[in-house]
DNA sequence: TGTACATCAGTGAACGCGCGTTCACTGATGTAC
DNA sequence: TGTACATCAGTGAACGCGCGTTCACTGATGTAC
């Protein structure tokens, strides 16, 4: 049986997450096809070859930080569009909410929309695969709502993928807004938001 | 007075494209600050030298090959737009204009979709600059519309600018779908647009 | 047209540098008895 | 509890390699007269 809590492992992980922090630092202003192992080793304050203890290289440490950011947001979304109150309402909760993380978390969003289409396939792979899920729990959120009854699935999907889409273009330009920029980005992300949401109340008023 | 049909220009010129070809080429596997300025000159058959001669460095060729994707298509998405016919005839050839492009330059649009947000500033900016103006083009052709009576010339910006990102993610969903996914992406697109159009619509059915 | 000089796109050698990866190692932590 | 051995996270030297950039150059093209 393997002790979890055993010095050895707990030191272990306090080295990788350093590797993971400093790492996400460095891809604020560059991406991660062009992050190199000793840059990041160097950082953290440990030997180039303490690197491989960890990560096979730095395409794995991209998919740990995928991971790191995107794992533990599932849910939430769901949960704030299943709140009550009247659509504008939850959909403003749910601006809010990703504003909020953005504004928490810059450097991770940053690095997801960065390597979204980026130049290391695992790890673009990785985003997709998580975004993926991201739509398919907001259109499950969705389905479960009065206002979805006589939708086709396949078009709830679509709705879910449009709001994702749409979190992450809010996120990217959040971060390049300058500091005083980001209530006009907000401003204009509701706004989006609402139009989506009009057309939604009305997607059934024509013929299938 | 300069000869602009000299030899030597003419040249020149040629050298100057066949780097932004071989670099375009090199770059759908790769983001551009990856990219090698001598993976570029051996891809041409230059010393590495001659590179020098053209661009300042990589970023400054990014930059060109930003002009060179998107400069052309200024006014194209418009015309489209300004054509006769109903809305849903308009944004279908509007889809169809954008598969068209993207299909005929592929990678053009995959450096497009990878730089929007790549590590590399200049080219960053180059093309937020770009589609920028594309989002204001459209909100020019849509404020020509009937259907745009009384409505906020800022919320038609936001309008046009929702067209031009989901002209983008569409590009980068065909780039990502196999050769048999095209139709499934395209698809969806349509739906996408169908859902923002019934929203522009109603948009001024509620006080504003 | 012919000649003498100027321009400048492309050359090729050379440089110092940081990279990723290998390898045998060390010594603290973990385990068996 | 104490001892003897096993594990393994992190080390540090070494390697070959390709990088970006410099520099003085060459020789075809361009220009002046």
């Amino acid at each position: 049986m393997s002790h979890t809590t055993g010095i050895r492992q707990v030191q272990k992980q306090k080295t990788r997450q350093a590797l993971l922090d400093a790492a996400l630092r460095l891809l604020e202003h560059q991406s991660l096809s062009s992050l190199g192992l000793r840059e990041v080793t160097r950082a953290v304050g440990v030997a180039p070859t303490a690197f491989y203890r960890h990560f096979d290289g730095t395409a794995a440490l991209g998919v740990a930080l995928v991971e790191e950011t995107l794992g533990s947001l599932h849910g939430m979304i769901g949960a704030v569009l299943a709140e009550t109150g009247d659509s504008e309402e939850r959909l403003d909760r749910g601006v809010e909410l990703i504003a909020r993380h953005v504004a928490a978390q810059p450097a991770h969003f940053r690095f997801i929309a960065r390597e979204q289409h980026g130049g290391v396939g695992p790890v673009r792979e990785a985003i997709t695969a998580q975004l993926r899920l991201f739509a398919e729990e907001v259109a499950a959120a969705l389905a479960a709502e009065p206002d979805s009854a006589g939708w086709d699935p396949a078009d709830l999907l679509m709705l879910g993928g449009l709001y994702v889409d749409h979190m992450v273009i809010t996120a990217s330009a959040l971060l390049d807004a300058g500091p005083g920029g980001e209530e006009e980005v907000v401003r204009v992300a509701r706004r989006r938001l609402r139009l989506v949401t009009l057309g939604r109340a009305h997607w059934l008023d024509e013929a299938p």
